[in-house]
DNA sequence: GTAATTAGTGTAAAAAGTACAATTAGTGTT
DNA sequence: AACACTAATTGTACTTTTTACACTAATTAC
């Protein structure tokens, strides 16, 4: 067959969808572009791979120079390859995904991003290429993800309650979730440390703080812990204060 | 930034992972190559995508050039692009998995290929290039597949018994199953369609056939059926003809 | 001190999963 | 035809997990 260098070659990116958690909202991190095509759309933030360079490596630097991002978890997705998905030529993209906390992170301005900014997901503006699809993959991912890996913590803050937790799951699962069954099953897993402290500063009877464990979650695993998310079939309708009073 | 000419451009191709099932043992579709680098050497049927030409239709071209075979169940697994792992340059190689009946199958000879041939996935020569890797993730992913979908059936003649069903899962799940249990749970999901036939040429109680319903299965999974085996925890034991007698 | 608000908890019923052994329907041999 | 052999088929009690559901407790604001 024909030698090496005949064989047709394309340039490849490396897309990155980041997701936070913020105020009951999951988000998504979201640039404007600065460049053609698609200039002043938003856009995941994303960048060519170099030639010396790993995939996971190139998502890594991207991350870091859109964002002043290091060491998150990052995955790799999906890889999108369209023979139009790029009006300048063919450019195939692997998409990663990364979960972080929205507090730890300021956002830093850069040469080929006008705006970085988060986005809630479930109102989002169109968006440049196919990023919606690669969006909806991760999203997919994440969905799957959180069912299966406590990754859930990655994007609250250190210390939380038992409702952020459950607002987050119910936020990436799309699913009303029954309080007190989640609490079981959390508790089930045993990788909660209840940090005997309070929240403050809320108008009402204040939630214990608790941190995950990841130490203990890892000795769990190595015992072959089956951590497992089944989706709510019914709300949790039991508001139960003044309502349903049968006396 | 510079134009979109200046970005580093890679080569690429497709790998494909083409599991079948016989004799009670999963099996993987190698060949032998033909080419430099690693002539002589076994791989994975996989080759270089054309410039208009998108990821999947890629793999099902490929797949189609090296075996013959059209119309499988294809899907995208992982891309792997470590800068040394071509010899000649860089390559970004895209895996894709496929399950087929090895019966319906007839291995047709390529120029790219020497020998093309089935081999037992628990006795695996060395693999060209990193794909030892590639493989690995693949039965990963068939490994979830088989417990989240019925496709397991894409591996079995159209007509089997219950028996073969099983072996075809613990072969991919790796572990014994209980044989009661897994009936009850097979039949539970309700989409095996008796044949009112029995097997032939057996020296022994000769099993009924089934077949699966296809639509039936679409039907049900419209309705949120759960396709999920867990993993056996216990041999079945229950040889229960002579042994254990107490009389 | 009363109203408002959210946190926190227990239990019974249903469903799913597990462990386990005897009987049945064929073939092959005598 | 009887017997030995092999593998197929079936049921049930027990355990675990999941679900549904409603009240009391702790705090702030007024």
């Amino acid at each position: 067959m024909s030698s090496f260098d005949t064989y047709f070659k394309a340039a490849f990116t490396v897309d990155n969808v980041i997701f936070g958690f913020d105020e009951g909202n999951l988000k998504v991190l979201l640039i404007k572009r600065g460049e053609e095509p698609f200039i002043d759309a938003w856009a995941l933030p994303g960048y060519f791979v170099n030639v010396e360079e790993d995939l996971d490596s190139a998502a890594n630097r991207v991350l870091k120079e859109l964002t002043g991002l290091t060491n998150v978890y990052l995955e790799q997705v999906k890889t999108f390859g369209s023979v139009n998905r790029h009006s300048f030529g063919r450019v195939i993209t692997v998409a990663y995904f990364s979960l972080i906390k929205i507090a730890n992170f300021s956002i830093q301005p850069s040469s080929i991003a006008l705006q970085t900014q988060w986005h809630n997901v479930e109102e989002l503006p169109p968006l440049a290429f196919d990023h919606d699809t690669i969006l909806e993959a991760c999203l997919q991912r994440l969905k799957w993800l959180v069912k299966t890996r406590p990754v859930g913590f990655e994007l609250l803050p250190p210390k939380f309650t038992l409702t952020e937790l459950q607002h987050l799951y119910e936020a990436v699962l799309r699913t009303p979730l029954e309080k007190r069954n989640f609490r079981k099953k959390i508790f089930s897993m045993d990788f909660l440390i209840d940090l005997d402290e309070i929240q403050e500063g809320v108008a009402h009877r204040p939630a214990k703080l608790y941190r995950f464990d990841r130490k203990r979650y890892n000795k769990l695993v190595e015992q072959g812990l089956n951590f497992e998310f089944k989706e709510g079939r019914k709300v949790d309708k039991g508001k139960g204060n003044q309502a349903e009073a049968t006396a």
